[in-house]
DNA sequence: CGCGTTCTAGAATATTCGGAG
DNA sequence: ACTCCGAATATTCTAGAACGC
């Protein structure tokens, strides 16, 4: 939530290590030593005005805006009676203000300027210089006292025509600039806009790719003892027979109302370890996008996950491959003035679309090295991957052979519970794992499928 | 006493019939009964100025001077404040002073004029008109009000004066043109923003996801039996003890390479449980400080690792679905052109009023459809979903009950390793498991500290 | 460390809670922030009316047309009381209007214009500029006010000079707006270059950590006894080495070596256990090809799936802190050779001397608190780490010892399952797993929809 | 000459009143 | 009758000018 950029961050800190030193300082500072403050060169109402806004001891009156970029005076008249005569030999507010125009401070208009009823802001008087700010004494340089007017009175006639081309083909050229950079700005900003629905691509594969290890996770550490991949529904028909039949009517009501496709096989009892084998641990029937996760045993999630964390990959670089190749609209660049055109219709459902891609295809075509270096899979490990090898990879998962011989899983998961850590006494907190997965089959449907619980 | 012409006499009367009244008369005056107290052909300033010298009740800061021919104003701050806005839409002595200029009327300088330091006398301030006199409202008719001087405009060039408005036009069309698009941009720049806070957070989630599933398999997998939530080394020693005393001498070889904190225990026997449970294997002693571990069952990490991410999902929904709510502050839009141009506010406290989210604004108004399809959750699964679950469940998972029997955990951990794909003759690595959770928590404290478990 | 800019993060902050309260904003604006809504260089009258019109709390009396072209004044009796006096030194709605006309405001007719005794219309005031729209305050700067005519009319010439100059007065306004603003977009979109850079670091680090965890599950999870989907090279020679101690010495060069070159060369393949290891179910097919999975054992995948993440996380904060030192693709903007030189270098490496920077040097001066707040760390655990640990828990895993004996996994692995919280006899809420995964399976894809697998 | 202080004026905008079209 | 404008005054901010140092 830091809202600073980390560029400024060194910067900063070197600047204010010790933010109450510098008013003290001043507080402790007689005149003499205000004068040390004093740059050369430099008027000495500048230098006075400068201490005299910097003095802490002095906020109360005249102080720095927030911004550093001006200065602000409450209460003028206490001002000019209390401050003033600290530094100038005048106890007029009009004279400072005088001297402040002189060197061509502005006052800051407020917007209460000119309300009728006038509180308590009619006291603040702010005024800015472009060189006058706060911790930039340096740039006191730059303030100089205005000098009597030009005396030279020429007659306002061709004059002033010539003056006016001039300032006309400076303003062109001006615009011209302008317009450029602000074409640089909005390709920028379509790589950008390109960047982030990658990112956001990224991000749902990540999410994809987590969803799947935690199944997977699920699946494992939940499952009893002749599942100890996955079981998906086998198995708390086995429990259930085993440990505690009376509850069975209710488990079996609760299946009705979540597994609503499942009712055939509710009643059955569980089918035995030839049911274990049965083709439903087939990856072959989840291994499909569209399969329900009944279908999907763990090890499919697992297979499924890294096959998407292999497939995110390839996106990813295929994503900002294929960037180039959008052919965004044409960018409505000069809207009319005085019509209200200018919303861009920023549609994403045709995002690719969308006229701030359109700077791709120029930088690409302008400046093909920084689109490389921009697409380059610097920072992915698959800058080219074929996709066979993934269609053949969950071929092989496809084709990969039922599990075997599951008997003595059953006898021994216990004590790879044991082995993995899990005391017997503290053990592991299987109380945790059931309310772990409760939680989580409590939230999970939580978004969506609220009503299929309740 | 009275020299008041008889054509006004009437109309004095009416105005102070009792001196202290005015004020107050005044006061609640309402502009049709001003208005009746105005002389004709006379300026308003020059009656206000008038009837507020010859108000007894203001005396304290405004009277006539001893011989009527000038007025005194004293404490003008005070005068400003209190009486100014009575006659006037202002409150200003400045404002005031210029009016008096306008009509005349000069300063009369005092002898301590240039004394510093003259308390009282600064605040005396005199003013006098030759036809501004006590009881001499007539000569009020000769006060006149100076006229701007006569400018003379001579003619100039009309040669280029075509040229030069079709160029003006044609500039300013450009112009227009280029502020249309800077719009957009600075509307596309605004939504970029967002989405990078957005995306941010779901690295951070994604971060956290990802760190509880590696926390929770280290947990599972390096355990021993007396300490399910991470056992890093004495485990080991079990294994090498109970099943390859033979290789015992090659494996002491390689801690002394690879654990070098830890030689003087290599060649103790297994310091059986209660050494399992000393302190200095303790996880708590190298994982982070603020991460609990102890208080966080393996279960616990994997539990909360789906519950984040659960969580993040909503979270990651939410945030993108909030976004057409933001309300951006105004925008302070016109930056200085001519001068301090380009330090745009950088006032933080203001930041709130940065031109940057002036577009989203804009852009929620001038097209709310693509503002909620930018928003909306299209890559987001969980659109809308409520916190309340995630929080219980982890309450649950604090609640759990104590784990149970570990006797035989030891002695079945192979069997499990061997089940998980590990093979007995195999056999887990269980040694580079230690060796992984050392790093683990070596490293891992230091990364995450404080904010990891929050 | 983040580079949110501060802009947002309050927003945000506050966007959620009260999606519906976008008036508020102003309602709660205090003087100061009142005062930031001026603009600089336009007629306090164009100021006040803009944030008039725009003020949400007064739609009642004032507000913008439904196409943002207007504005719309209804019950002009009611507006001059309540509303002028908080802008202007009036109440009067002539006055008002009278500067409406003087800045070229016109009056828009309505239809019922004509009618008699129209009642509603006749409140209704519409006045337009075609320079006074809503959401564009910069073109406030095109809005000149009419001066005081010349009452010679001579020729045209010197009439429309000053009309001309009049003119490119306002345009050179308006350009240095546009300039200002341009600059200030431009600097935006580099922070949001360096945000872009970082998140793809973050995103690879994730990927690279979520590849080492599904390996390693891989390697773990996906075999059983007989057929291991993957069995890392240690393992396996591990096994060797168990029915093969003669190979011993092999493993322990290899180890030293790291897995690096691997040493399928180098020693004798795992001689019978080979088979199983059977290359249509090794995971070294399907991973990603660039995955030398063969040479990272499972065991080490996690730990280096550890590390990275670790790692990931000191980098992700690196990074931020590394940014003004990032190189952002773009800038190749064209910059004006002649003048213009404002035209911001866009340099990262320079940001810190952005002037959109200044701000925050007196913010962390004024309000170091505030500063610390806003730069906290709030997204990274670690903001300070060193790389060592790492390093050298890398060597570790390097060096570390083979794996020993393994031969009661097999017959414990039932009591490990009852341990992790598959007791056939507690119970664990298997029902509640089953339901959790088919519930998981169900709405994830439905959140996800068709992306899922693809 | 340049700077500081004081008083006054310029210039632009703001408000009011009245009237032209 | 409605809209807009001219003109005078009012208010604000800035600059000129005189004088002393």
């Amino acid at each position: 939530m830091s809202q600073i950029p980390a560029s400024i961050a060194p910067l900063l800190s070197s600047i204010a290590p010790n933010p109450q030193t510098p008013s003290t300082a001043k507080m402790v500072m007689n005149p003499s030593q205000i004068q040390r403050n004093k740059l050369q060169n430099v008027p000495a109402f500048l230098n006075k005005l400068y201490n005299m806004v910097d003095d802490h001891t002095t906020d109360e009156l005249i102080r720095w805006s927030d911004d550093g970029l001006s200065f602000i005076v409450v209460r003028h008249e206490e001002f000019a009676k209390k401050v003033l005569p600290r530094f100038f030999k005048h106890s007029n507010f009009s004279s400072f203000v005088r001297q402040l125009n002189m060197y061509g401070f502005h006052k800051v208009p407020h917007l209460q300027n000119g309300v009728l009823s006038t509180e308590g802001e009619t006291e603040r008087w702010e005024f800015s210089n472009p060189h006058f700010q706060r911790n930039q004494p340096d740039l006191l340089l730059l303030v100089t006292r205005k000098k009597g007017r030009d005396p030279e009175e020429k007659e306002t006639g061709t004059i002033d025509l010539h003056h006016i081309l001039d300032e006309i083909a400076a303003i062109k050229k001006h615009q011209m600039s302008i317009s450029n950079e602000l074409k640089n700005v909005q390709t920028d900003n379509q790589v950008l806009w390109q960047e982030n629905v990658a990112s956001r691509e990224r991000h749902h594969r990540h999410q994809e790719t987590i969803d799947k290890i935690l199944r997977f996770l699920a699946s494992v550490f939940s499952s009893d003892k002749n599942k100890h991949v996955v079981i998906p529904r086998k198995r708390r028909y086995l429990l259930t027979d085993v440990n505690e039949p009376t509850t069975d009517t209710g488990k079996k009501r609760e299946y009705n109302k979540i597994e609503d496709v499942d009712e055939d096989h509710q009643d059955q009892p569980p089918p035995s370890k030839q049911a274990r084998t049965s083709p439903q641990f087939d990856i072959s029937e989840f291994v499909n996008d569209s399969l329900p996760v009944n279908q999907q045993p763990a090890t499919a999630d697992l297979a499924a996950a890294i096959a998407l964390n292999d497939q995110t990959k390839k996106a990813t670089a295929a994503s900002l491959v294929a960037v180039p190749n959008l052919n965004p609209p044409n960018t409505h660049m000069h809207q009319q003035p005085t019509h209200h055109t200018n919303n861009n219709t920023p549609d994403l459902s045709s995002l690719l679309n969308l006229p701030q891609f359109q700077g791709l295809v120029s930088l690409a075509q302008t400046n093909p090295a920084l689109f490389n270096q921009l697409t380059n899979s610097t920072y992915f490990d698959v800058p080219d991957v074929k996709q066979e090898p993934c269609i053949k990879n969950e071929q092989h998962l496809l084709n990969m052979p039922p599990p075997t011989n599951v008997q003595d899983l059953e006898t021994s998961l216990k004590s790879l519970a044991n082995e993995l850590g899990f005391e017997s006494d503290q053990g592991l907190d299987y109380v945790n794992m059931d309310d772990f997965l409760s939680t989580y089959t409590q939230s999970s449907p939580a978004n969506t499928t609220t009503n299929d619980i309740e």
